[in-house]
DNA sequence: GAGATGTTTAACCATATAGTTAAATATTAG
DNA sequence: CTAATATTTAACTATATGGTTAAACATCTC
């Protein structure tokens, strides 16, 4: 209950990172396809010094991957840590669903 | 893009709530069973006034619910609000799986 | 009622977060 | 070389977060 893994930093830095409506804005807008910043920054009411900081700590939790390419930056989604945050919720699935999907999860985790 | 549903601030305060270690470890702890704050607080190493703060993060998040019961607070697991976040997790779930499963996945969203 | 137990609240401290504006840097275009 | 464009960095402000200790409450037990 008190172990520390490198995992549990992960989810630290990921959870912190979706925490602001901004980054999650943006991790959506990188789904799309790779944006620059002032792109990125567009639909946003803030300034490109705000982005900037946005994206930094996206790209410590390694959720996007800042590319650079002349003077622009190009930021493409690296979605790889999300699937640790997704394995942690999924363990309470069955907690939120109802009893007969429940049932079903468990039966389902149970075969594998 | 910049849309504010009351679903984005359940989401700001839900993954906010589970950016915490201590905060994560007290949501599996419930998940087992109802516990009392001092049950709660044992196993971290800060005050129980700490971890009386944390209680209440997570219940304004409405993770778990603080049960009165004479001078014990039994607190609950309340998983409901985690859908929301696994929810907008899910949409990113073809990214960091592999072509195979993607695909498998994007049929099966068809499907449904 | 008095003392022990469970928990919260208050006051405080250090650091982090989210934003700003203004200046600095890097690159491209003329 | 100069000017424009894209972005970062610096300096600063305000508020939030996570922790502490000590005092206050509330409840149970004797």
């Amino acid at each position: 209950m008190v172990e520390r893994t490198p995992d549990d930093l992960d989810l630290d830095a990921v959870f912190q990172a979706l925490a602001h409506p901004i980054r999650r804005a943006i991790l959506e807008q990188v789904a799309d396809e790779p944006e620059s910043v002032s792109e990125l920054a567009e639909p946003h009411d803030v300034s490109l010094a705000a982005i900037s900081k946005h994206l930094h700590v996206l790209a410590d939790a390694g959720l996007i991957d800042i590319e650079k390419d002349g003077r622009v930056r190009r930021c493409h989604l690296n979605a790889a840590p999300l699937s640790a945050a997704f394995g942690w919720l999924t363990r309470y699935r069955v907690f939120w669903e109802d009893r007969f999907d429940a049932l079903a999860i468990h039966l389902k985790e149970d075969e594998t």
